[in-house]
DNA sequence: GTATAATGTAATATATACATTACATAGAGG
DNA sequence: CCTCTATGTAATGTATATATTACATTATAC
């Protein structure tokens, strides 16, 4: 499940670590969700996207036509 | 946490139970997740925005202020 | 006033998000 | 080379999202 947050990380200036304590997770996990390999919760999404200035829309939208073909 | 899910549901003119054989989880999910009381993962809450035609934003996205007095 | 549909919610079980600890790799700079 | 920073990822444990089954409440319609 792709997303834009490591995009978005970087354009903010941020290491996965920085990252991690600006929202209260683990590297590992930042890691794990930019690299698809984890199905974070609407809870942790919304502090990533407070934490790097976007919206849900604009770091983890999927649009249909990709949703259908997702690898989940 | 709250969402704007319910109205969303009800504008399409779906039950929770239709809603959640759209989405393939049970009517119980749907019920909480609209009463605030889970945190759904990121994958279901697309599955729901495509269900009923919004975006994430439209239905999950909570602001800055709000969030920070959020009782989670 | 009793069926029926829609919703709320409780108890228990299972799958999985996330933490913790740890190690490995790649690149930059000395 | 060696060191340090950033990142990937594996193993194991814990918390919690979600399923299953079941019962209760409310409103509508007959």
């Amino acid at each position: 499940m792709q997303n834009q947050l490591k995009i978005a990380r970087v354009t903010m200036n941020l290491t996965q670590q920085q990252l991690a304590e600006k929202v209260g997770v683990t590297r590992q996990t930042i890691s794990l969700i930019e690299k698809g390999k984890y199905n974070p919760t609407l809870k942790l999404c919304l502090s990533i996207c407070h934490a790097v200035n976007k919206t849900l829309d604009e770091v983890f939208w999927i649009e249909k036509e990709e949703w259908k073909n997702a690898e989940n």
